[in-house]
DNA sequence: CGCCGGTTCGCTCAGATGAGCGGGAGGTGT
DNA sequence: ACACCTCCCGCTCATCTGAGCGAACCGGCG
């Protein structure tokens, strides 16, 4: 009753984990050892597929390192990303979820950047502590995707990123020197024309992979985000915008709008970001995972590093 | 330096983590997997040799039942045996481990009696224990090997064992009322002669599975040894004497040796046991190993049921 | 610039394997 | 006693799989 049991005997118990043992541990054939054990393969067969049947022999796919890469699965393929790196983490720390999470990033940034690359960057404090562990990189092209954001609490310029990065990569870098958001979409209109930001945003065509941050809005979580005025904050916020991506402005179904701050703002325009192949987000705090959704959703973002609770908070059931 | 881990990146250990979980635990074939990730099927292979090469795949048997799998196919393998089921015990207490041995015993005589074999029995309590647990048994003749051995702290007679065992199969019995050990080989002659105890003998021969427990005589632990008397068991130990099977006295390389006892003993003798194809013997406590060593070493055991210690100190190695 | 050891990749082909089938043994109801 | 049923076994055949091979690629090095 409480056990479901193989009916079996114990001599046929044995049998069958001596068997299996043969199978699996010393990887014989099956006609191998329906020979030694004067069987029929058939016979083998069924000894295995009892063995695996009632839990005699268990197979679990491990965790030799700190990613989980069960979650990655599942994540992957249940929301259609290229890829998915979902770091194991008990401490839920802000600051180690961001440098375990870099650290993932920079490891995958290092796997699949090729020499052919351009590799885009955009500007958020998970990407300095990506650039944090990345110790080699295909020599690629670096494009920087948006202008600077300043914040009193990060002294780290997103040039300095893209240049650090181009170093480490041991090529050529795009970059350029302007704030993120200007007053007026006439300053903007007026700096985009300047031969230098011109040149660098030529670019942004020929991006192959990028990585952003993603800023949340409900709840509010985003760097630029935190640069807004509560005017602007709410003038977004009635447009439906949810989530912003490496300046991008997203509505719950990951479509981007169109707003007034849009113009304001010098980076890398939604039709372009949309046109890279692969963008992969680095994503940490649960609370950002509607907006990643959305931006998922979208289609502005193919691939995704994360850690477990985000994971679980993006998963449609646990 | 203390982690071998594979050198592969985040993006290739998820790949290769979802692939394993196709292969093994959802069960495609590596060409379906190939052609659901878009790989080659040797890439596929590869990827799952380097899964179970680098651990990210762990397989191992289980142990579902009571019965260490594991221990019995090593005792089975290396001893040669036929059968061997060792009971995975904690607990050591004697009478703990005669029950969970006799209960293991039991099944694995339900399992491999078949209706046209003759099964013979020896006398101890490990067959009482047995007894108690046999709840079914095809329907075989059962044959009583030796004459009963009375023991003050032990009532039920040899005899009622065969009876109940035949009861509980629905086959003929062949029994004998005669004691095991009688003063001398002339009264022992004239007791085979009688008609009664012939016709029982007779079948002897035609035995084809036998039950015995395992005496030792270094260190003493057997039921004929303790109904000995001093000169007669330093008698015996001169001649070399380790074990006694069912009546029958063997040295430590499992030869039978002809006792002047041998001629007072009623039952089996040892040419006949060691023609019985199946011999199982029920053993416990670890005391007994050299004893079951040398049974098994000379022929006269073919199978053995008994507990996780016994079995390692009969193994060569731990 | 060309050569070379090492590595990865995908091919061929023989051998291994799984799905499905039919036949026989043993149990069951009439 | 008979038909029926179910389980278990081993067959065939199409497919899958592993071992070994050569081609292509890569990163030094002369």
């Amino acid at each position: 009753m409480s056990t479901p049991e193989t009916a079996q005997g114990p001599a046929e118990l044995v049998l069958t984990a001596s068997v299996a043992r043969r199978y699996y541990i010393d990887g014989r054939s099956k006609v191998e050892i329906a020979q030694e054990f004067r069987l029929s393969r058939f016979k083998v067969a069924r000894l295995l597929d009892s063995a695996r049947a009632t839990g005699l022999v268990r197979i679990d796919i491990g965790y030799p390192g700190s990613i989980d890469v069960g979650l990655s699965g599942r994540l992957q393929e249940e929301l259609g990303l290229q890829h998915a790196i979902v770091v194991d983490t008990v401490d839920e720390h802000p600051a180690s979820l961001r440098s375990q999470v870099g650290r993932a990033a920079a490891e995958l940034l290092s796997e699949i950047v090729a020499a052919d690359d351009v590799l885009g960057l955009g500007w958020a404090r998970s990407l300095m502590a990506m650039r944090g562990s990345l110790t080699s990189l295909a020599p690629c092209s670096v494009v920087q995707l948006t202008g600077a954001l300043s914040r009193p609490d990060v002294d780290d310029s997103s040039i300095e990123l893209v240049r650090d990065v181009a170093r480490i990569a041991g090529g050529p870098a795009s970059y350029f020197y302007a704030p993120m958001i200007v007053p007026d979409a006439t300053t903007a209109a007026a700096l985009r024309r300047q031969p230098e930001l011109a040149r660098a945003m030529e670019r942004f065509a020929s991006v192959t992979k990028a990585v952003v941050g993603v800023g949340g809005w409900d709840p509010p979580a985003s760097t630029v985000h935190d640069a807004l005025s509560p005017a602007e904050r709410k003038a977004l916020r009635r447009l439906g915008v949810l989530a912003d991506v490496s300046g991008v402005f997203l509505d719950e179904e990951g479509t981007a709008v169109e707003a007034p701050l849009t113009q304001r703002i010098i980076g890398i325009r939604a039709a372009q970001l949309h046109r890279v192949p692969e963008v992969i987000a680095i994503a940490y705090g649960p609370e950002k995972a509607p907006a990643t959704r959305a931006a998922i959703r979208g289609g502005y973002v193919t691939g995704l590093v994360t850690h477990s609770s985000f994971a679980r908070a993006l998963l449609p059931n646990g």
